[in-house]
DNA sequence: TTGAAAGCGCTACCAT
DNA sequence: ATGGTAGCGCTTTCAA
């Protein structure tokens, strides 16, 4: 297997012990030495094996990523690219495991074999039991949540305030006089695993309370699928009294929806306003008035917490509320 | 570290070795056997430790992915999905390696020391050096291309046929009457990096030159940034004559296009027609009229291949063109 | 089919 | 600051 650090103890005429310091802790090593060490190590190709390293120190040098969602996502894959990037050079690799329903996840939790091969694991965006987190509280294994509703039990959860950015829109759209404001989700039935649904619209309704009594909120389901626009687009189009403004769960409501609805001659926003959430692929370029989150940030957040997390084994229960704020671009006019 | 293979032995009544077997190589072992094995790991929560194994079989289960892109894109992020979906079952890490210019792409190759760490290497979407695909030949580490131009220095490739593809969008173009076609793509300048973009151009005029000697190919540059539609639209809007259709570099420059002519009041396909390249988000529900590609599928079949190239320890030079085609959708029209 | 045992390449402890 | 060395948990050869 090529060489080992044997090889290049031998070329540089010191110790292994001495080889492996200047790779782990080099500060615990002459800088001459280091010096020697590194020439040697480069002229071999020498590079400490991960699976040697991880045995001896027992670390595994090695996050669990589960996600209920799909990886390719706009908001996990950010998510993972953010993690990526500061992992990666920490020398951390990512193992992505998908879980698509409760007993999936259950299995994993159930399966703590987990625990021999990862340094931690990462929840995203989705809900899991009291009782699955509590078998982490054993270990000294961290378990974060990016994305769900911050239990005690997890080490550190990273989140944005979704009950806010809802009253950020619903303030918003009172301001300029919409009253009869329709919200657009998927239906809960269809999608009661991932966490952020619930979230944003009990955060919808509990704005519109809290803003005035004066608006009328009302629901419209919508499949996940292709025909989400048409359904959305004709349950709207049918109602009695014709909401002013659609608030969406996400920009991948909205997009399609105000697609649909230039398609069949409305003008957004002048004959209904369109408000989206997240600021994903193609918000800004269509000008889409939506929340702004940074998942890829997030996820950079997230890596930095456990690298702190794994050097100086702080059990904390921290949470951490990543911003979001409204950004108000073209798609929302004032009522008349 | 909890339990080991030594715990599970004493427990199931056998020795590690026996322990080892029933778990790398289970029809080596007796059912009985087996059974009482597998029920002591159950009872003890035990699984093989993944280092312990890497070390001792000098495998290290990690592929490593190495992208001239962003993991968050489209296509990144469903070529990990699809390769994971796989990979994770078999046992496999897929390690991120992420390089934007030349010069880390050279730095990647020249420190030779993945060979060490990883079991094979995934070139995606970027082109690389015949040299540094050369250091690969002396190992015995496969080094795979997924959307590169396959040189026969990988020992496999994965790709689309974007010159086909093109001439599928030319064809159906000139069936309809187009002559005066427009190609929209990013400033190669700006990208001389990734590969898919010089394919798809150079696909492009060839494609328009053999259909028919009618056709009068344009082209026009958009930078990559959210202004591209506006720089679009306004260099199409200016043109002398202009164009009756316009073929996109793909979908993320189409799908914004789209939405700024229409916010100006053209109607698609009515006053021109466009067709995109990909079929990614939003592509099918706002009836793009695109080419069609999986990278998902692509991501299994090279999984696929990966598995079959380590266990086999086969060196081809296989060269998989996987589906692409044109999907008719609703933004081309006939020219009257 | 199963067991004994060597040793993969490191890290970390103890000496010097 | 550096070296010697035990041993991390497994896989795999060899023998029984």
């Amino acid at each position: 297997m090529g060489v080992s650090i044997r090889d290049v103890a031998k070329r540089a005429g010191v110790s292994i012990a001495t080889v492996s310091r200047t790779f782990t802790i080099p500060q615990k090593v002459t800088p001459l030495t280091r010096k020697k060490v590194i020439k040697a190590a480069k002229e071999l190709d020498f590079t400490i094996s991960r699976s040697a390293s991880s045995l001896k120190s027992g670390r595994s040098f090695r996050l669990a990523f589960l996600t209920g969602g799909e990886i390719e996502s706009w908001y996990d894959s950010n998510i993972l690219s953010g993690l990526n990037s500061i992992l990666h050079d920490a020398g951390y690799d990512i193992a992505l495991y998908t879980v698509s329903d409760i007993s999936q996840r259950k299995a994993f939790f159930s399966d703590m074999s987990i625990k021999r091969n990862a340094d931690a694991v990462l929840v995203v965006s989705f809900q899991i039991a009291k009782d699955e987190a509590e078998g982490f509280k054993a270990t000294k294994i961290p378990l974060l949540g990016i994305n769900t509703d911050p239990m005690e039990e997890f080490t550190a959860s990273i989140v944005i305030d979704n009950a806010k950015s809802m009253k950020l829109i619903i303030e918003y759209l009172a301001k300029l006089g919409h009253k009869n404001i329709a919200y657009l989700c998927v239906d809960p039935d269809l999608e009661n695993f991932r966490w952020n649904g619930k979230a944003r619209l009990n955060g919808f309704f509990e704005a519109c309370r809290s803003v005035s009594a004066e608006i009328h909120p009302t629901i419209v389901y919508a499949p996940k699928d292709h025909n989400r626009a048409d359904s959305a687009f004709s349950q709207l189009a049918c109602m009695p009294n014709k909401p002013t403004a659609v608030v969406c769960m996400n920009d991948e409501y909205a997009i399609p929806l105000i697609f649909r609805m230039q398609q069949s001659g409305w003008s957004i926003p002048e004959d209904i306003s369109v408000v989206g959430f997240d600021d994903s692929t193609y918000a800004q370029e269509i000008g889409l008035t939506t929340v702004h989150q940074d998942p890829k940030e997030m996820g950079r957040a997230t890596a930095r917490i456990l690298l702190k997390l794994l050097s100086e084994a702080t059990i904390t229960n921290s949470v951490q509320v990543e911003p979001s704020f409204l950004i108000v671009r073209n798609t929302v006019a004032q009522v008349l």
